[in-house]
DNA sequence: AGATTTCGGCATCGATCGATGCCGAAACGA
DNA sequence: TCGTTTCGGCATCGATCGATGCCGAAATCT
């Protein structure tokens, strides 16, 4: 699928270093009907994301359906090392790699990303709080700085991957990271 | 000094980012001026990493000089938080955002700033071993997963910098991360 | 004060950016 | 087989990229 082509070329080179001629090439089509197709840059990364968020990064969806907080983080982490290590396919994630920095082409795409991680956030503190209440996690719990936890050093594996560690050493990492549970 | 300025600006922007005109605008000199000073635009974002090493990054340098390993987590983490969340300064690391994704032109910059992540990890791993040497960790304590984890922590904490998080919720991550040591 | 040097503002270089119009070839239906 | 339609290759648009040369003004030295 071409949308596949240009998730990679998105994910490896981010939203502004990607151009439309490395794009349209990866894809296999002309640039007229990439436009015909998606209508502008920003659209096509839009849908890049879509299709990302039920690709590689539907871990982050799938976690709060585990049954306990505990496998909820594991399955979190493990798959955030997983998705940011696949061989193949570019390293990180795509959210957190493609929009970091950004001259002002980049704004409008940098703030739909940094909503995005804040949703992920805020769906795993929702998850945690709802454990509060089940009695999975103790009363005096804090879902905010469990879930913040999480999404800090899941973000700092895909910064790792981004520079070449190894899934096994970011493994190590997240077990290290989950050795403690609840972690506060 | 027109070097700190360039450097909000590579900061806040990124390498490719950041423009000539952007880079003059902020230091208040002439393009001619800054060609003639530093070369090109490459030489002069090594110009700021250098001084970003010596100025806001340099809680890098002065962890591993801690007396304990705990004191090493500590201060490393902590510094993370403090430079990530100056007020009136961008957020998080220059190493972390600069050059996560790139086109063609900052490739060079990216590998550069890829062996700087690495070379942090290297001197904390090499601290920590140390630290074994001299019975402060366990022997069977691993200095190359410690080490990793918290440069991990401290990536995740430059990325939610960047994303908004606060001083006061990230340092509540830094402590949750320290709260069992050795963490392995 | 006059001569010399230094440096910033401006215009501009070739290249590339995202985006679009033109046009010929291939595919489809009658 | 002919007429129609669709779509990709190509050239090009204005804007901006990093980088450079020109030229006048300000500063320095004798």
């Amino acid at each position: 699928m071409a949308l596949e082509k240009a998730l990679d070329v998105f994910w490896e080179h981010g939203y502004e270093g990607a151009s439309i001629a490395s794009l349209t090439e990866a894809m296999g089509i002309s640039g007229k009907s990439l436009y015909a197709a998606f209508g502008s840059k920003e659209e096509l990364f839009l849908a890049v994301l879509q299709r990302y968020e039920q690709g590689p990064g539907a871990y982050a969806r799938k976690s709060v359906l585990a049954p306990t907080a505990r496998e909820v983080a594991r399955t979190y982490l493990e798959g955030a090392v997983r998705a940011g290590t696949q061989p193949g396919r570019p390293a990180g994630c795509l959210g957190v790699r493609a929009a970091l920095a950004v001259g002002v082409t980049g704004q409008a795409v940098q703030a739909i990303l940094t909503d995005w991680r804040a949703a992920n956030h805020a769906a795993l503190r929702e998850r945690f709080q709802r454990a509060i209440d089940e009695g999975d996690l103790p009363a005096d719990a804090d879902p905010e700085i469990i879930a913040r936890y999480l999404t800090t050093v899941a973000d700092g594996v895909s910064v790792q991957a981004t520079g070449g560690a190894s899934a096994k050493a970011l493994q190590r990492v997240v077990d290290v990271a989950l050795l403690h549970w609840p972690p506060a």
